[in-house]
RNA sequence: CGCGGGGUGGAGCAGUCCGGUAGCUCGUCAGGCUCAUAACCUGAAGGUCGUUGGUUCAAAUCCAACCCCCGCAACCA
């Protein structure tokens, strides 16, 4: 590419609070980030990718009270799970962050002292209806009235009159900077939520608690050690302290400000309000880009324990591949928009456009290959422009350039994190592939014409490579798996080989043998449902 | 008058910001091929783009009103 792009890029995840075991959404985040990180990769950039667990607050507290254990044997418990998921779904994280670590401490309390220092905290009493369920506070005109005198929350749940000394961050002053912020073009996206956004700044900013305490799971606040942060506080900070921050480590001088915040719709208030404010006090560059996805759905409905339709993302990956999963949420789902998955769903499309059209298409090359050509690859002779009248190439470079089209369109729009539009696109250039075997049917040219045989079939071979690699961000395993078959070497999968012309000869002159191809995208079938109504 | 998302051929979706022959996958029907993972290829049927009104030469797309569905307590992206 004439604009190739090799600047550093840091993405993140939201950190997971660990107060469950992970689900679908988790899954979801984690794999979409993991194509972003990889994708990035091919496209030639250094990549730092970072996710996490978010283990302080009170409801970690008081769910390991109820356990009778310490909170922090439960966090270790916790925060496991989230890191077997990531194994389990092939994502490759350069920082698996935990809140509670000592070097997460330090950096929370720089950033605090930073923020105390530019005169953004100040110590105050916060008083107010609290609801111990809830935990919040409310405004008297929300209250709802219960049996006789009783006042409840909105919930229906029991609140009191609370005063509790806490600090405060000075947010309203910043409230024009972070209007300009959001009105700038990329910083959020997609727009829906950058609307929602600007109309709750413009309703006007309240300064914000930032410390409690009610409870001491958190990090203390420096010099005021009754008090520990509020956890959005310490959570946001986990972005910096990965790279090394407060110290100026090469990390945080190649990677800050951080290219993505890949998060999910429900806490951007929290990651382009709280969290740029709080760096603009800190004297700190803020994230270029923050993305809020959709929700994914359990056949339209949310997953909820109440529903028990929870699902486990170790069983849909056991079930249907890794592979095959992390293809299906990323072609299936409108990236941004919420989206609805189903067992069938899975399987449907993973048969159609994996198995089927993809993997089906390289099975069949690579086959014949091995069956007719012994194996072997060789030069050839792509066919002449065919003489209708206006073609200037032959049906061997076209096809080539539909999956050099189809490639190209692919990366473009995952630059842009349309996942499901670059893999249609992608898509495209797999049906142009078919199309050209069936219309060069090479099992007839065997015997009829044997020279085009080779070309059409070397001309597959190329293609199959190209798209290949094209997918590796979404399918790592299997891609790698037909790349190996094909005798494609490690160091020649990325999207700067795509365009490297001389491969195929270094490859045939390597005197490199196809084996008896073996599939890497198997069908699959519904698994067996058990207690489904 | 709380906030937000959505209503597009049988199913699931894209397209809506920047109006201009309504697109994709699955399913259905008909045909072709037999190299391949019972896979592949071609063609066809099927939509007054929630309703009504407005702007315009032209509206799925812009404006107004209305109808319907789904989230917004907890676990939770």
């Amino acid at each position: 590419m004439s604009d190739l792009d090799t600047s550093p890029f840091y993405i993140t995840t939201a950190i997971s609070y660990p107060n469950g075991r992970p689900h679908i959404g988790h899954a979801y985040e984690a794999i979409a980030a993991d194509v972003i990180a990889r994708f990035q990769r091919l496209q030639g950039r250094e990549v730092r990718f970072q996710t996490g667990t978010d283990e302080h607050g009170l409801k970690m507290a008081r769910k390991a009270e109820e356990q009778g254990r310490t909170a922090r044997d439960l966090a270790d418990e916790m925060s496991g799970y989230f890191q077997e998921m990531c194994d389990a779904l092939n994502v490759k994280y350069d920082r698996f962050i935990r809140t509670v670590e000592e070097d997460h401490h330090r950096a929370s309390q720089a950033i605090w002292k930073a923020m105390e220092a530019k005169g953004d905290l100040y110590l105050d009493r916060y008083e107010g209806w609290y609801s111990v369920r809830d935990e919040a506070y409310y405004d008297e005109s929300e209250l709802v009235a219960g049996e006789g005198e009783e006042k409840l929350s909105p919930q229906g749940t029991p609140v009191e009159w609370t005063v509790e000394e806490s600090w405060f961050f000075r947010l309203s002053k910043y409230q024009d900077q972070l209007l300009e912020l959001l009105r700038t073009p990329g910083f959020l996206e997609p727009a829906s939520r950058r609307n929602e956004m600007i109309a709750f700044v413009e309703g006007g900013l309240r300064d914000l608690s930032v410390s409690r305490t009610s409870f001491d799971w958190g990090v203390k606040v420096p010099g005021s050690d009754t008090h520990v942060m509020y956890v959005w506080v310490d959570a946001l900070t986990n972005y910096l302290t990965g790279l090394g921050y407060p110290d100026e480590t090469e990390d945080y001088a190649k990677f800050w400000p951080a290219d993505l915040h890949l998060i999910g719709k429900d806490i951007v208030r929290f990651h382009t309000i709280y969290w740029p404010a709080f760096l603009m006090s800190a004297d700190l560059p803020l994230p270029k880009h923050v993305f809020g996805h959709g929700f994914l759905l359990n056949r339209g409905q949310k997953e909820s324990k109440s529903l028990g339709n929870v699902t486990d993302p170790l069983e849909l990956t056991d079930n249907f591949g890794v592979d095959a999963l992390r293809y299906f949420l990323l072609r299936e789902v409108a990236f941004g928009q919420d989206g609805s998955y189903s067992p069938e769903a899975i399987v449907t499309r993973a048969n159609a456009e994996l198995a089927n059209s993809f993997g089906n298409l390289a099975q069949r090359t690579l086959s014949m290959i091995f069956k007719n050509m012994d194996g072997d690859l060789s030069p050839y002779v792509d066919e002449a422009a065919s003489g209708v009248e206006g073609t200037t190439i032959g049906v061997d470079s076209g096809l080539m350039l539909s999956v050099f089209a189809g490639v190209q369109s692919l990366r473009e729009q995952f630059e842009d994190l349309n996942f499901s539009v670059g893999l249609e696109r992608w898509m495209a250039a797999v049906f142009a592939c078919n199309q050209y075997v069936d219309e060069q049917a090479p099992w007839a040219l065997r015997k009829e014409d044997p020279d085009r045989m080779v070309a059409v079939l070397m001309t597959l071979f190329r293609a199959v490579r190209t798209l290949a690699i094209a997918l590796r961000p979404v399918c790592p395993t299997a891609t790698d798996s037909l790349l190996d078959q094909m005798g494609i070497p490690d160091g020649e999968r990325d999207y700067a080989a795509i365009e490297d012309h001389e491969w195929f000869q270094r490859l045939i002159d390597s005197g490199f043998k196809l084996e008896k191809p073996q599939g890497v995208f198997p069908r699959l079938e519904m698994p067996e449902r058990e207690g489904v109504e």
